[in-house]
DNA sequence: TCTGGGGTCCTAGGACCC
DNA sequence: TCTGGGGTCCTAGGACCC
């Protein structure tokens, strides 16, 4: 039953999700290739590769969820629970295909739009396109019909309210979550639902008696605050139905960052160092195509006892040149690293800034060459493929400098 | 609980400057 | 080379999201 809310004139929001986007997607995709298994209508999720220890649960088709499997799960824990469970592993390419097409669309709905995820988007409803119930059925079909999945639709005057509203019951569904009817939709659901509380804000809020959004809602802000500092304050505005946040494109990245898990732990430094450089490759690769240089680049360790530590080197001139991105790395692990054995590294870049605008009067003969080099392995990566392992001439050699 | 990877935003302490 | 305060930047860590 859809209950008719009056909209008094007010923006409206829509929230757009994709339901259990990668295996949606993935079922797509499988479909595509003449199969006629669909993985929806079976018990099956989509995960990564125990054998590289990435064993975790990344999405889950309904019948798996009705056997209690859950997203960030081992797939062993998962096939206790279901031994029938069918896995497929992600495939990232496919994945970025759909967000993208799925963009598209939205786009023909409404001008001003926002992608909050890799399957989420806030879109501005416009008016003139009909009344909002009908032109939220409308973009559920176009979607379905062009793309062959389902989303989900929530409708608010807030982005908040709209993302807690498509956040009801699932698949295909749209819902909407006014002021008014917050009370009797928002304020029964347990405090972990509500957006922004995770696992340490929902524990101290459960420790204080808080165990409903409605409680928490209807508690004294300040007390809030005194427990959660600036984002009890937000927390307690949310639980109320309040955020003026804005729609706004986000068409640069503040960060880019590439991790591994790797499939042994790591104890030496000539192994690290060869892991590393392919992580600055992929790093430095993808600061390039959003065309931007980085004047910090941090490493990340976890250790096999998961513990984890960052470091990092901010320079006074910004580089997007592997090399150098790379040697950074080595530098800031070498002297950090006690050798205790690693599991996972990383290495990020943040503080960009965009490529155009820098001066170019401290280039040298080298950068420019070594830029050359870099330029000519992002020809090589957007032919064949990022799956593909180029290793430069210079590999070896850089490994061998740091050891 | 044997635990991925890519992001965003915030906080706290220290260094440094005026 | 003793002390105050405010502002800014850097570093490290943490919480949260999908």
């Amino acid at each position: 039953m859809v209950i008719i809310v009056k909209y008094d004139g007010k923006k409206l929001i829509f929230h757009i999700d994709a339901n259990s986007a990668f295996l949606s997607w993935s079922a797509v995709e499988i479909l595509k290739e003449n199969s006629d298994l669909d993985i929806r209508n079976i018990p099956s999720i989509i995960a990564g590769d125990p054998e590289n220890r990435r064993g975790i649960v990344l999405a889950k088709s309904t019948l798996a969820k009705e056997k209690n499997v859950i997203t960030g799960e081992t797939i062993q824990s998962a096939l206790t629970k279901c031994p029938e469970l069918q896995i497929f592993r992600p495939n990232y390419e496919v994945y970025k295909k759909y967000s993208k097409q799925m963009g598209e669309i939205l786009l023909n709905y409404s001008p001003n739009i926002e992608q909050y995820s890799i399957d989420e988007y806030f879109i501005e409803y416009v008016p003139l396109l009909g009344p909002y119930l009908d032109v939220a059925k409308n973009i559920q079909d176009e979607i379905y019909n062009k793309l062959g999945f389902t989303v989900n639709i929530g409708i608010s005057t807030n982005k908040v309210l709209a993302k807690m509203a498509s956040d009801f019951e699932k698949p295909n569904k749209i819902h909407t979550l006014f002021l008014e009817e917050i009370e009797t939709k928002l304020w029964p659901l347990p405090i972990e639902n509500l957006f922004l509380c995770g696992n340490k804000s929902s524990k101290k809020l459960r420790k204080i008696g808080i165990d409903t959004i409605g409680k928490l809602a209807k508690s004294d802000e300040s007390l809030i605050t005194y427990h959660l500092k600036s984002q009890g304050k937000i927390l307690h505005n949310y639980a109320n139905g309040i955020d003026d946040s804005i729609i706004e494109k986000r068409d640069k990245n503040k960060y880019h960052s590439n991790s591994v898990t790797t499939s042994k732990d790591i104890d030496d430094l000539e192994t690290a160092y060869k892991i590393l450089l392919a992580i600055a490759e992929n790093v430095s690769n993808k600061l390039r195509e959003s065309k931007c240089k980085a004047h910090t680049i941090t490493i990340q360790v976890k250790l096999n006892t998961f513990q984890t530590f960052t470091h990092c080197k901010s320079l006074s001139i910004p580089t997007n040149l592997t090399k150098e991105i790379y040697e950074i790395s080595c530098e800031l692990l070498c002297n950090y690293w006690d050798l205790t054995p690693i599991r996972l590294l990383g290495i990020s870049l943040s503080n960009l800034v965009e490529d155009e605008n820098l001066q170019l009067d401290f280039f040298s003969m080298d950068l420019i060459k070594q830029s050359n080099i870099d330029n000519s392995i992002d020809n090589i990566l957007n032919k064949f493929g990022k799956d593909i392992n180029i290793s430069r001439g210079s590999t070896i050699n850089l490994s061998k400098n740091f050891k």
